[in-house]
DNA sequence: TCCTTTATTGACTGATCATTCCATAATTCG
DNA sequence: CGAATTATGGAATGATCAGTCAATAAAGGA
């Protein structure tokens, strides 16, 4: 009655990611869990410790997935306003599903060390490379040479948010696509 | 070993609402509720029905005082873009303290008909009042014409959830200074 | 003074929760 | 084939939870 093959570990991690997305920690439940990752509870503790342990480890892999793929958009194009824009438009793009890493600030603010670390070293990296590609659009002529380029990269990381907060309002994509267009369109 | 004094309810809702705040629904539990709102459990039941109830009632009052609050420093000022930045300024200020609407989408989303009928609500007058204002200051010229007034809005009332976001996340006021002007700023 | 109103607490119910122990079954490797 | 590995689910534990009932006590009004 049992089906003793090895799981993949990460597809397993990227379900329970799933369930945290939509239900926070609070509102997940361990048989929500096993069910969404296709385990046995015993496997569930076995791999990954108790539920606390296995949110941190959903944060830790949702924030590091999602920051690479910013990067990634962040430097696509070569000219650095286009590599600004197709991170704002990937952002609206996906922004239907729920955020982890919103859930997790709002669910926990900074209780948790071990959480706002996570969070803590993902913004940092992220908002130093918004941060260098904000002056090569500057120096391109792209961006207002005025702007304080870590002003500027803070405000568009937190119109992210806003756009993705926005869509777990209930906003339709013509809502999020203004609040895209109207955050970059404020550095030139 | 009793105190038959009757209770102030709205007393009793504000303290309820500051406990959601901080913890949301799921991280609620009655016995936190009776602590912080002074009042005997079965009070808490005879009063306010169940938890749920209570906590469509704090967010419907939250989010009623809240909206008041934005109106009435947008129509503080004579000069529209000024009604505009104090109410920006107002939420730089208060940013401290998490905020039930954002902690309530975060949670639910949709999920609940009744919770969304009251962000719906509230949203849909406030945007209605920070339109008005935008196409004032678009008169007066302190605001570009070129941009639509809803998307405007829209796109201020994003920058508020964003700052509250930031400050849950732990930024510094100066990190939250700078969204506010950069938000105002992007309108002229 | 007595009665009604109001609030409180203790005891309890039933549900759900996270978590552990253990026996069992399927697969792999030697 | 046989042994080690790996995953599984039933049973149980103890905690916590929301919510109800009933007895009780304090206050106000007649």
């Amino acid at each position: 009655m049992a089906r003793p093959k090895e799981f993949d570990k990460e597809l397993a991690l990227d379900a329970a990611i799933g369930v945290f997305r939509e239900h926070g920690f609070e509102g997940t439940s361990a048989g929500m869990l096993t069910e969404a990752m296709k385990i046995g509870r015993q496997s569930l503790y076995d791999t990954f410790g108790d539920k606390w342990r296995l949110y941190c480890a959903a944060v830790a892999r949702y924030v590091e997935v999602e920051t690479r793929a910013h990067l990634s958009a962040l430097r696509g194009a070569s000219r650095a306003i286009d590599g600004l824009g197709d991170m704002m438009q990937r952002v609206v793009v996906e922004a239907r599903r729920p955020c982890l890493g919103i859930g997790s600030i709002c669910e926990f603010g900074r209780r948790s060390g071990e959480l706002s670390a996570i969070h803590d070293a993902a913004h940092a990296s992220l908002q130093a490379a918004i941060v260098r590609r904000v002056g090569e659009a500057q120096a391109a002529g792209d961006v207002r040479p005025d702007l304080d380029p870590q002003e500027a990269a803070g405000f568009l990381l937190g119109n992210v948010a806003a756009i993705r907060l926005a869509a777990r309002g209930g906003a339709d994509d013509a809502h999020l696509a203004a609040l895209g267009r109207l955050a970059l369109r404020a550095l030139r």
